[in-house]
DNA sequence: AATGAATGAGGCTTCATTCAT
DNA sequence: AATGAATGAAGCCTCATTCAT
């Protein structure tokens, strides 16, 4: 029993093996409970329905993006280099994490009917990071630090999208594109280097 | 005699009335037929199978955003105006018509295994069209035209998406949120007027 | 119109060649109308259903058959080879024509329930030829003819019908298979040659 | 609740009615369901798709006709009459049993894709049982007893099939028509008696 | 804590056929 | 002589979920 640990945390697991393999619409709960080694009934003793699992699911994510997020924006360096680092950390959370990122950021709010809306609001707050930060390295200049980095999640999170719906040119290594996004979101929020 | 237009039109009308009322994994050939009023059978007159419906639907999105771009990139006013309204094309377009954004944007391949992949370069020519925009506006410095358009694709993209997926701050209108993108665009982009 | 015969024949045409290809279950009207290069509709202005249209085929098949056999059975040779002939004919028109041996023998009258009854009596005229020839063979012993040819239409039809099933031992050479049949058949039949 | 005996059992049952009743081709899910008396899914929980149902119908057949020839061929009588008493088991197996021996026999392996080929494995021994018969009886002489089988099944074979598919005789009886076959199977194998 | 049995709804698709033109 | 439009029935199968045990 303890030997791979509790049911719970196996379902969650395989779960997210299956979102990765086989994409979100192909997640089931009976293809999980196979995955797992139960029955299909068995998971509903965990989770109250597939939705309550696949927020379970964004709950983990939420908490290892944070945890990345966290350890990029720490603020034992030069802010150029956290507002850099932090991007950084997010884009690659995203491309590692393909299958966190497709149910946190790509799931429309419709299959998540049962989602309840105070969970919406802890994403919120990386975006209040992402203010932070602008703010630090912008300080003086005038401007709404909200709003752009409102913006600058849109730069992020397109180029992770396009990259996870593998719409990217193939010849381009993620890696070069990456540096580009950071490069462009620099030149874009932060003022000429002197 | 059932109602009024072609089947065929009606079909792809329904279609995209599903898509944005509940979301393409909700949309069915059963559902459609039943909005259209006519049997699941007769859908299968008109199209192969459920994919190629779909791609009727993308096709005549790509027509759409193909006709939108080309009137805001028309060569007859100043390169920076055309930076400014091609963008603003591009996200009013997928702001306007979100159907037809999601199937065109955000649909994983995964899902779309009939598509024929010539289908798909006809989207990287809008990514052409950026580059060439660049290039004219930014003649003389030296940067990788294809590469930037991509970044700001991306931009674009994640701008659309986010705004989507409902994830945007519920207090700021759209427009003010799509001008700020242009704007931040072009400060990534464009070189300091003097 | 002239060019690729009547639309009639090439229907016949085409649905015996999807018999071969894919087997009668799948024989569907849709699909010998795309084989033939017209709508299902127009099958029905030559057959009354599709049952007809397997009848016609059916037919066309035992006037090819009977054709086969009665060449056999010309009385210009000596009556063991005769015997000889005519079952050979009967395998090799089974093993070179699967497609009409098998709606002609091997439906089972379930499916064709339209049949007009008096068609299967065609079928019984081959059960006279093969009495005739035994009669001839073994003129002067007492047997029942039409039960000795009721025998060896069993022996035959069992040999092709395994035959097309590939249930036979997939070493053996059809050739040396059918050699092997006939000579049963005459040791079963025959009177020891003196 | 709804009836008697466990619905695995009654699923096979009446699957074997309608076999019987209708025909391989008219054996559906949804009436095999209706027949029993329950939800087509639930025919999913004791067999994983169609042909897995029938695979386990055509085991018990493969039981039942072993059975029967095992009996029959069972070494405490004299060859010859074990010879005949062999052939009589096949010959009624297949006329008492016609929906299993259609399946089993007479359904084309194109129908069978997803049937495991070692089951048919288990078919052959059958021909391996008629050919140490013939071993037996004929000891001495030289032949090739797997051919001889073969050939001999090909007659047994051809004889279910015609009576099965109606197209004997009508006014024959079938226990006359079954002893003939028995007879000139004999007069085909066995050497004559002094 | 877990299962086995069962379901109703719905998924895509194909069938033979008809009817008006 | 032929078609285009349409249908009702049916094909196999998977879904999330429930309930009694």
């Amino acid at each position: 029993m303890t030997a791979n640990g509790d049911l719970r945390s196996r379902i969650l697991e395989q779960a997210r093996v299956l979102l990765l393999k086989e994409g979100y619409s192909a997640v089931s709960m009976r293809k999980i409970a196979k995955a797992v080694g139960c029955t299909p009934t068995s998971i509903y003793i965990y989770f109250d329905n597939k939705d309550a699992l696949i927020h379970a699911l964004i709950e983990e994510g939420m908490e290892l993006l944070a945890g990345d997020l966290a350890k990029a924006s720490a603020p034992d360096s030069e802010p150029r280099a956290r507002f850099r680092g932090t991007c950084l950390a997010f884009l690659e959370f995203g491309i590692q994490n393909p299958e966190y990122y497709q149910i946190m950021f790509l799931l429309h709010p419709e299959k998540m009917e049962r989602y309840p809306t105070d969970k919406y609001r802890r994403a919120r707050r990386n975006l209040e990071l992402f203010a932070d930060i602008l703010r630090e390295v912008r300080s003086g200049s005038s401007f709404d630090p909200m709003l752009s980095a409102t913006v600058l999640w849109s730069l992020l999170h397109g180029a992770i999208s396009l990259h996870l719906a593998q719409r990217l040119d193939v010849g381009m290594p993620a890696s070069t594109f990456i540096d580009q996004v950071v490069e462009h979101a620099e030149s874009m929020l932060l003022p000429e280097s002197p």
